[in-house]
DNA sequence: TATTAAAACTAATGATGTTAGTTTTTTAGT
DNA sequence: ACTAAAAAACTAACATCATTAGTTTTAATA
């Protein structure tokens, strides 16, 4: 009673990453992965769930990385310095791993536990963060909304080439998260105004 | 020398629409479409150049709508409220049309000039918008990519469920909109602090 | 009424995802 | 060393889709 080692479920992650990365989400198919794996797309289902289940293991796995992403930028900082280093590190993933990050987003069906809760895991990430602010429970829900929006949007957006020159993209995002932040301080301050 | 009247493109791209709203963007093929037209895929030929070409169409005639809507809200206001305004009109296009927001932003080929020209048309009505503050030339630039990160990242999140309950997500878009004045009133006290 | 141009059709092809059933291969136990 | 079992990979087949080629229908005009 043993098996036959044959393809990895790593490699085969890898290999689709790779090719959502290079050559779009929309180039991930089981024919092409099976091509770059030298097998046929048949045998792909003795490792994954179809078609579905490969995109939902990506989404995972995107997830996963970029929660460790953002954990480590994270680390030994706080406040407006750890939303900066956060907020480059959310880019940085983004352009590192375009095909793989698009994929963080559609994830297939909406509810699903296992991605629900990667995704919990980044938000509970920026709640941390965002605590030490001082802010109202409330408060922190919208600042945690309004820092994911700026993050995504902007992540997006650059992606898909919406901002025109790719010059100064940096600056733009400084600015922005400091924008945010001056938000931040301005409600802090205000309290009892808000809600 | 007449031709014979058969269905008519604003019918077509309606039906599409709708799908894409209803039924959500992969839904959108020639087979549905033309089921929902009760003619056959092949007959779709005759007025639009294929799926790809059927997509290119509604990402513009979203952008158009969108950009109606904009222009709109925007009408007889200035600075904050202006931008506040513009604001809920995006965010609320995205709310009630879905699927044909998610067009928009997939656009097919990266540089179709007739999609470009119609996304230009929105960022020079949020350039004139934001005008009205006295920015410096560069400055602009990065506020028109700021307030676009905002929008688009706020809506798609939403519309993928990313918020978990649909709970004050007006007084979160609010919120964020006023952060982002914070740090455009900022902007243009510092005058020189930047670039 | 005949013509014509466009619209819609049928038929066929190639690519894809997927299922069923078969063969191969490698490890573990005898 | 040999055999048995289990997993991996395969072939064959089917359904669905986009797409092309070629044919038929239809309605407005001349």
């Amino acid at each position: 009673m043993s098996p036959r080692i044959g393809l990895d479920l790593q490699t085969i992650l890898k290999a689709a990453t790779d090719l959502a990365d290079e050559q779009g989400i929309d180039s991930v198919t089981l024919a092409t992965l099976a091509k770059k794996l030298t097998i046929k797309p048949p045998s792909l289902y003795n490792h994954i769930d179809g078609l579905t289940g490969l995109k939902k293991k990506l989404a995972l796995h995107g997830f996963e990385e970029l929660y460790t992403r953002l954990a480590n930028a994270a680390i030994g900082l706080s406040k407006d310095e750890a939303v900066h280093a956060v907020s480059k590190a959310y880019f940085s993933f983004a352009r590192t791993h375009p095909g793989l990050y698009e994929l963080t987003l559609s994830a297939p069906n909406p509810e699903e536990i296992e991605i629900e809760l990667a995704g919990k895991k980044i938000v509970d990430l920026t709640v941390h963060i965002l605590s030490a602010y001082g802010l109202e429970e409330q408060e922190v829900i919208h600042a945690v909304r309004g820092l994911r929006s700026i993050l995504h949007g902007f992540s997006s957006l650059e992606q898909k080439g919406a901002f025109g020159l790719p010059l100064d993209l940096d600056k733009s995002l400084y600015l922005l998260i400091e924008s945010y932040l001056a938000g931040i301080h301005k409600m802090k301050e205000k309290k009892g105004d808000i809600k």
